[in-house]
DNA sequence: AATCCGGGGCC
DNA sequence: GGCCCAGGATT
């Protein structure tokens, strides 16, 4: 990659060709751009396109999710997974809506709750012109295959290198369109497995594919051990109803969710024959789930019976709504909201 | 620097 | 069935 001018160029030109036409990138109001970059987080494009609608329908402005009750944008967000994202949205949130606009610099920004250095990035170049480099998962692998960068792209000290060359390459004239299209071309041609190099506006001068590497890299190191762990929920009914507990506030994941309870919480519940089995991971935990109908005698602390319509407004771990889908004579629970 | 946080779609 | 995704916060 010697020619970061005619690079650039290239790039710029393949996206004007070849962008697809994505929700968020019918607007630049900042407020917008900031919802779908956290749900962007680890996120694909697809799964967030119906979440993102709907969530802007509820909340058009930042002063709309202010001042929204937890237990509503939670319901919204369920589903979508790392829910401390809507948590901290809501904060950036009542953080705008105090100052009464829109923070206008990347420090500005970057101080704004759940926003890193790549949303940051995205947000002030995009929505304001300002030249910083995006540093995500794809650009991390277009740019090791572009200069055959051989270390672990999780190691800060190629991430180092590899900001500064995204910096480089960054044409300070067009910020918003550098910084997508190299996101583009990751998502949709430098892929992971299997890159489609004919398709690629940087062919002739890609350092891996050159020296025949493009499957070899990007090199990612650092794999840990699933968990494995056996649950048994209980659908506890009663008059029409189903009891469900909600996670403590300071729970470290799903806090603040309504949840079918575990058989060992419930040691006095009569319980039938089981439902059926499924499996559900959720990050290094990967759980089998034997759901058994029961009854029980009265609510204990921390659980609540809910009617069955009184669900689609609930915060549902996903684990709940899989758990629920298994039972045949249930009104359908949808499992991805 | 390491670890945790959800969930799903795709190869 | 493993891998990866428009990452960030916490320790």
């Amino acid at each position: 990659m010697q020619n970061l001018r005619l690079a650039s160029k290239q790039l710029l030109d393949w996206y004007a060709a070849s962008r697809r036409d994505l929700p968020w990138r019918r607007t630049r109001d900042p407020w917008r751009i900031l919802v779908s970059e956290v749900m962007l987080q680890q996120t694909r494009v697809a799964a967030v396109i119906p979440y993102y609608e709907r969530f802007l329908q509820h909340y058009p402005e930042a002063k709309d999710l202010a001042a929204a009750p937890e237990q509503e944008f939670l319901a919204l967000w369920a589903g979508l997974g790392y829910y401390a994202r809507a948590r901290n949205l809501q904060r950036a949130a009542r953080v705008i809506a105090e100052r009464g606009e829109f923070p206008v610099g990347f420090e500005e920004i970057r101080d704004l709750p759940g926003v890193g250095d790549y949303t940051a990035a995205a947000i002030s170049s995009i929505c304001f012109g300002l030249p910083h480099a995006v540093l995500d998962g794809n650009v991390l692998r277009v740019l090791a295959r572009a200069g055959a960068e051989k270390g672990d792209i999780g190691s800060s000290t190629v991430r180092v290198r590899l900001r500064e060359q995204a910096q480089r390459l960054l044409d300070p004239r067009r910020p918003a369109d550098f910084n997508q299209a190299i996101m583009e071309l990751g998502a949709t041609v430098c892929l992971p497995k299997n890159p489609q190099c004919l398709l690629c506006p940087w062919r002739e001068h890609c350092a891996a594919k050159t020296m025949g590497l493009e499957h070899e890299l990007p090199v990612k190191l650092s794999k840990r051990e699933p968990v494995k762990l056996a649950i048994e929920l209980l659908v506890v009914e009663k008059e029409g109803r189903v009891l469900l507990r909600q996670r403590g506030p300071a729970e470290s994941r799903l806090a603040g969710f309504w949840e079918l309870p575990e058989a060992r919480d419930l040691p006095s519940a009569q319980r039938g024959e089981s439902a059926g089995t499924f499996k559900h991971s959720i990050t290094r935990h990967d759980y089998t789930i034997e759901v058994y109908p029961a009854a029980a005698g009265k609510a204990p602390k921390g659980f609540r019976w809910f009617g069955w319509e009184e669900l689609e407004a609930l915060p549902l771990a996903t684990m709940t709504r899989k758990a629920l889908a298994l039972l045949p004579t249930r009104p359908s629970i949808p499992v991805s909201s």
